[in-house]
DNA sequence: TGAGTCACG
DNA sequence: ACGTACGTGACTCAA
């Protein structure tokens, strides 16, 4: 028996986007609607089987009755923004689900339906019409049901001619004459003045049809019948308006609808795309079909698993398909732990065509394992993973050598979508149609409950995730292709990535002795003042806790609150420098905070991290977090040492040459940011300034003020100075205002003056906020991308946001690219120069080196040459160089 | 685990 | 009328 399924594609996605919470995917679009159609969708089916399915669309902004009526649908809130943009998604979908669907220039939805239903009941063809507007039970007939969405689109209620009656007292058809009275104020339809529902009715229930009481007002009396008199040519147009049309000339057969159900794969692709996680569970569909465990018992059972051990150690087969020509391997070490330099080898596998095989490292010291183990060694062969970077330092603290350059699989998928965080591998292979591959928190439990599983379901898993890895790579070097980002990857990011490893291996040395020295004298000022502190409030409490603090402040001493947080009264250093003059008490914690920031998290966490064997502090660079291309810096963070206050600048006395003899160089780039600003806006201005060698600020102080450089005082470099940041961050009146300690007003005149002073940087950023709204992402000089789809937000403060991430990410992404060059080039010498200076340290416009005194001459001059030419742009680079005994004299 | 705070560029 | 400067990581407290 044929059953046909009508659906009104538009007033459903309407319905489930103001129903629905507002679902984001992680690059931030808005797929609620999408997610409430397509739940709703799958109950429908569930509920009617249906043989036949079409969803309707409107086409266009105008159909036949804006001729009838100008105004129709007029004053109706333009769509936003966050609602148009799930339509091509929605209607991808539709088609993964392999469900027909039809728009028609200068008809709607209803239209089209309504069409169908006619030939429905011309053939006597049982049909279900899926709308979220009542207009709909017009259709309603002996063979046609309609179904409106409830509370949401979670519940639909149905129609039939005999519910009507029941409910309104009217056939289907009378609807019609129900909405020619009564209007519609969504679709701007007026209708009579004065009569709603409830007259209406009354009204149909006494003449069947809105002619019927036209041709019958004296039967009326009072306002009614005024109302009725006077705008009888209303009631008739609004009727029409109302009365869907059906003879759209559709050139749609019964053959184009019928529906066979989905290809599991196609839908899967879709719902991976959306990120419907739970949607894929539930409905089981994969790439290879069934549910996901028989996904992953699919993903196992198309691999040859070949588990090394004492017993088994015969590798010739894998060393043979390793040698051949164009053998594709997929590499996968396991460790667990978030610190390389710390974590535990748990296993390791490499995947070549059909065959895994998985070890525990160990074994590569067998004679029969030394073939793998200087493939993984060698230097000429590159290899397929992901996350080499950890794993080459992790085989590095396990006697293991990993070389070669890198295709890696997370790099790689950082780089296609920066703002992504974690690149979990089987969210990779997720996105990338890859199914079967549990997560490791399912896999080996998370926090407190991390548990590995017995071996081998270890190597099950390690084994799928080479495979994994393997399938993956030459997808996303294709992608990395399409989105012109090859170069960067190969060029920069893979280079870089053995350079961190090497510069993380070799860690810097530092003076225990020097930070417990140190930490002592802190220790004995910080009792100083926790003493003082207590008698001048009058009680102990704990200073280091804001909740405590407050209360004392605020409550017990009644200072006056500034400003709030969430959770009570802030007292962050802003507020407490505003209080100073109120209270003793005030100065006093402002220098307990920094005094016990140095004691906890430079003078202990940093001896926490030095390595009993060699005093070195290892960190840890991260390649594939920072959204704008920068590396970060953990386990311990070096990339945030002291240096503004003398205080904790000392604590850069501890970090020395790891040799007796040599120096700490440091190369820092000049105004790196604003150079870059004045090359990729092309601002005639800066790039004079810059030319000429100007002090920036200064420069700036005189065109913003109009003076000459000896009127300029210091407060006016100071403002210079800040509109200057505030011009790299995207500026705003509020930040400059807030940084200033002036108000809006003076803030917005000084950035106005800016701009016409700096038409090219006005210019470049109106260009870029356009850019990033046209194509969806901005990029750096080196291509770098980052998506920005918040830029078409409805909401001023997600689209503001949006906006300064665009100009603000060119500058300081490229000005990443550009010491990552230097990185890469620096490299390059000290290996063809044969020098033993080591690179050390990044800190994102500084690179830190130790030199030994024969070079010292040599690497003064060379390095920050190297990094003033790593890319030619429209003004010069400078970088500045200094050296000493520590970190401390390197300024 | 999240919020608040503060160190850096 | 609204409320923000851009990018990070580590520590402490209090649920």
């Amino acid at each position: 028996m044929k059953k046909w399924m009508l659906i009104d594609g538009n007033s459903i996605t309407y319905r489930a986007f103001f129903a629905m919470p507002p679902l984001t995917n992680s690059s931030g679009m808005q797929t609620n609607a999408i997610y409430g159609f397509t739940t709703m969708l799958l109950k429908l089916l569930e509920e009617h089987k249906p043989t036949h399915i079409m969803v309707a669309f409107d086409a266009g902004k105008t159909n036949f009755r804006h001729e009838q009526f100008e105004e129709y649908k007029a004053g109706r809130q333009k769509t936003p923004p966050e609602l148009s943009q799930q339509f091509p998604l929605l209607k991808d979908l539709i088609s993964a689900f392999g469900i027909a669907q039809y728009e028609i220039a200068g008809y709607e939805a209803d239209d089209i339906i309504g069409t169908l239903t006619a030939k429905a009941d011309q053939q006597e063809i049982e049909t279900l019409v899926i709308s979220g507007d009542k207009d709909m039970l017009q259709l309603a007939s002996s063979n046609v049901t309609i179904a409106v969405t409830r509370k949401g689109v979670s519940e639909v209620e149905l129609y039939s001619p005999a519910t009507i009656e029941e409910k309104y007292g009217l056939t289907p058809q009378q609807i019609i004459d129900l909405k020619g009275l009564m209007g519609d104020t969504s679709d701007n339809i007026p209708g009579v003045p004065g009569v709603g529902e409830k007259t209406a009715l009354k009204l149909l229930h006494q003449f069947p049809s809105v002619e019927e009481v036209i041709a019958n007002l004296d039967a009326q009396k009072g306002k009614l019948k005024e109302n009725l008199t006077n705008h009888q040519q209303s009631a008739l147009m609004s009727k029409q308006l109302a009365t869907i049309f059906r003879e759209v000339p559709l050139e749609l057969t019964e053959e184009d609808i019928v529906y066979n159900g989905y290809e599991p794969a196609k839908l899967a692709e879709q719902l991976a795309k959306l990120e419907f996680k739970s949607l894929l569970e539930r409905l089981d569909v994969t790439a290879s079909s069934g549910s996901s465990e028989a996904d992953a018992k699919q993903a196992l059972s198309e691999l040859t698993i070949h588990h090394l051990s004492e017993q088994s150690l015969d590798i010739s087969k894998l060393m043979s398909a390793l040698a051949e020509e164009d053998a594709k391997h997929g590499l996968y070490i396991e460790a667990i732990g978030e610190n390389p330099h710390h974590a535990s080898l748990e296993g390791i596998a490499i995947a070549v065509g059909d065959q895994v095989y998985v070890m525990q490292h160990h074994l590569l010291d067998t004679e029969e394992l030394a073939p793998f183990k200087q493939w993984l060694a060698d230097e000429s062969i590159p290899k397929y993973g992901y996350d080499l970077h950890k794993a080459e330092l992790v085989l590095h603290w396990h006697g293991i050598k990993l070389g070669g350059s890198y295709f890696d699989v997370q790099l790689a998928a950082y780089l296609l979508d920066p703002t992504d965080g974690n690149q979990l591998l089987h969210t990779i292979a997720e996105r990338h149609s890859l199914y079967g591959l549990p997560s490791d928190d399912e896999v080996y439990g998370k926090g407190a409950k991390l548990k590995l599983p017995e071996q081998s379901k270890l190597f099950e898993h390690l084994a799928v995730k080479a495979n994994i890895v393997r399938q993956l790579a030459p997808k996303l070097d294709e992608e990395l292709e399409k989105t012109s980002m090859r170069s960067l990857y190969y060029d920069l990011e893979g280079p870089l990535s053995r350079i961190l490893a090497r510069m993380e291996q070799q860690g810097i040395k530092v003076e225990r002795a020097e930070l417990e020295q140190q930490g002592v004298e802190l220790e004995a000022a910080l009792k100083h003042i926790t003493s003082e502190i207590y008698e001048l409030a009058g009680t102990e409490f704990k200073i280091s806790s804001p909740k405590q603090l407050g209360e004392v402040l605020f409550e017990k001493l009644g200072l006056p609150a500034k400003k709030k947080t969430k959770t009570g009264y802030s007292t962050d250093a802003e507020v407490l420098e505003e209080l100073a003059p109120y209270h003793p008490i005030v100065p006093h914690i402002l220098n307990f905070r920094q005094l016990a920031k140095l004691q906890s998290t430079y003078i202990e966490g940093l001896l926490k991290e030095v390595r009993e064997e060699t005093g070195h502090i290892h960190t840890y660079y991260r390649q594939t977090i920072a959204a704008t291309g920068r590396l970060s810096s953990q386990f311990p963070n070096l990339q945030n040492i002291p240096i503004r206050l003398e205080e904790g600048r000392k604590i850069r006395k501890a970090f020395i040459p790891s040799e007796p003899g040599w120096s700490i160089l440091s190369a820092d780039y000049s105004q790196i940011e604003l150079r870059v600003l004045a090359h990729i806006s092309g601002d005639e201005r800066l790039k004079d300034a810059f030319i000429h060698n100007h002090d920036i600020h200064t420069k700036t102080a005189m065109d913003v003020f109009g003076v000459t450089a000896d009127q300029v005082d210091s407060n006016m470099r100071r403002s210079a100075k800040a509109v200057n940041f505030g011009i790299v961050y995207g500026i705003s009146d509020f930040g400059l205002s807030q940084n200033l300690g002036i108000t809006r007003k003076e803030a917005a005149q000084f950035i106005e003056q800016y701009f016409s002073v700096f038409q090219g940087v006005r210019k470049y950023m109106d260009d870029i906020i356009a850019e990033a709204k046209e194509k969806g992402y901005i990029v750096t000089l080196l291509d770098r991308r980052r998506y920005v789809p918040d830029i078409h937000s409805s909401n001023y403060n997600i689209r503001s946001f949006a906006e300064r991430i665009a100009m603000n990410t060119p500058i300081q992404g490229s000005a990443a690219d550009i010491i990552k060059l230097a990185m890469v080039r620096m490299n390059d010498e000290l290996q063809k120069r044969e020098l033993s200076s080591r690179m050390l340290l990044q800190v994102h416009d500084e690179l830190v080196f130790e030199v030994p005194p024969h070079e010292l001459e040599t690497m003064k001059q060379l390095v920050p040459q190297v990094m003033a030419e790593a890319i030619k742009l429209d003004v010069p680079l400078v970088a500045d160089v200094s050296y000493g005994d520590s970190w401390y004299e390197a300024k």
